[in-house]
DNA sequence: CTGGTTGCAAACCCTTTGCAATCAT
DNA sequence: ATGATTGCAAAGGGTTTGCAACCAG
């Protein structure tokens, strides 16, 4: 696997070993959807691997978006998120205020606005955050109120 | 003031009491510029009132967003700031990563784009958050490492 | 009076870390 | 061997809350 790779190369280079949690944990990541808390992911991995423990999960996680293979989201509900980074497109998120459910997307005219708008203010350009809440087409039909389905 | 009105009104509507505190913190947070956090706004007042206790403050702000005279901002530092809203446009932020500078802006077209993008997914729009991080004019030219000012 | 509010301390929740045992190389 | 890593338990750091004393209406 190419993600596989990212990390042995990661690991050469600074001096790190592959353990055997690490490559589990890969594994385990690269078949994960969507954006997952730490413990969500943890509940996942457990399941598998009993033995792997909170922090090496955590751990692991901050290692993944440290060698970009995966990259932290913050959906402003107290807790991080970990979404795919390598081989996939920079994208923002459409997000389910009711159920959750949440979209990527990539515009490049606001990209484009965006860049000027840092220029115009003579910034130096480093990352850009654009979430978009609302209620998806399901929530808005059935009206009643459901849990969002995440942990 | 027009933002004494407003929780007044709020109070009025929900039989919540105008006790000292709101109306003090109500007059501290309106001298407050930026974005402060809960704690920074604590110590200021305590500096004037040194008998009002954290969990006041942290309640009274959350009240003042219910009445909209405030908006909770995040800018992924793991903590909540608090900016006023009453009378304020609609804006987003524009963050310089060095020394915590924000710029508050608001761009039309962005907006524009946005609107599309929700009503392209058959979203409901609700709400939205962007933020660009950079570097200010100021901190790409003195490179040497500066902490942030803010507490 | 009486329900709303305060201040304190403690509880929460997620994140982070010290450390002794264990592993990869 | 030897430095990196793990798992645990505990510490952090910000947010939230139970509660008895205290106010506003």
């Amino acid at each position: 696997v190419k993600e596989l790779t990212v990390l042995e190369d990661h690991a050469k280079s600074k001096g790190l070993n592959l353990t055997n949690q690490r490559k589990k944990i890969l594994e385990y990541f690269l078949k994960v959807e969507d954006h997952v808390s730490i413990e969500e992911f943890y509940n996942i991995v457990k399941k598998k691997d009993p033995d792997i423990g909170y922090s090496t999960v955590y751990r692991t996680l901050k290692l993944f978006s440290e060698c970009e293979l995966a990259r932290e989201v913050d959906f402003g509900e107290g807790r991080v998120r970990y979404e795919h980074l390598f081989g996939h497109e920079h994208h923002d998120h459409l997000i389910c205020e009711k159920c959750g459910l949440t979209v990527e997307f990539m515009d490049p005219d606001i990209e484009k606005l965006q860049e000027k708008l840092l220029k115009k203010h003579k910034f130096k350009p480093i990352d850009h955050k654009l979430e978009l809440f609302g209620l998806c087409e399901k929530c808005q039909k059935n009206g009643k109120i459901k849990d969002d389905k995440r942990k």
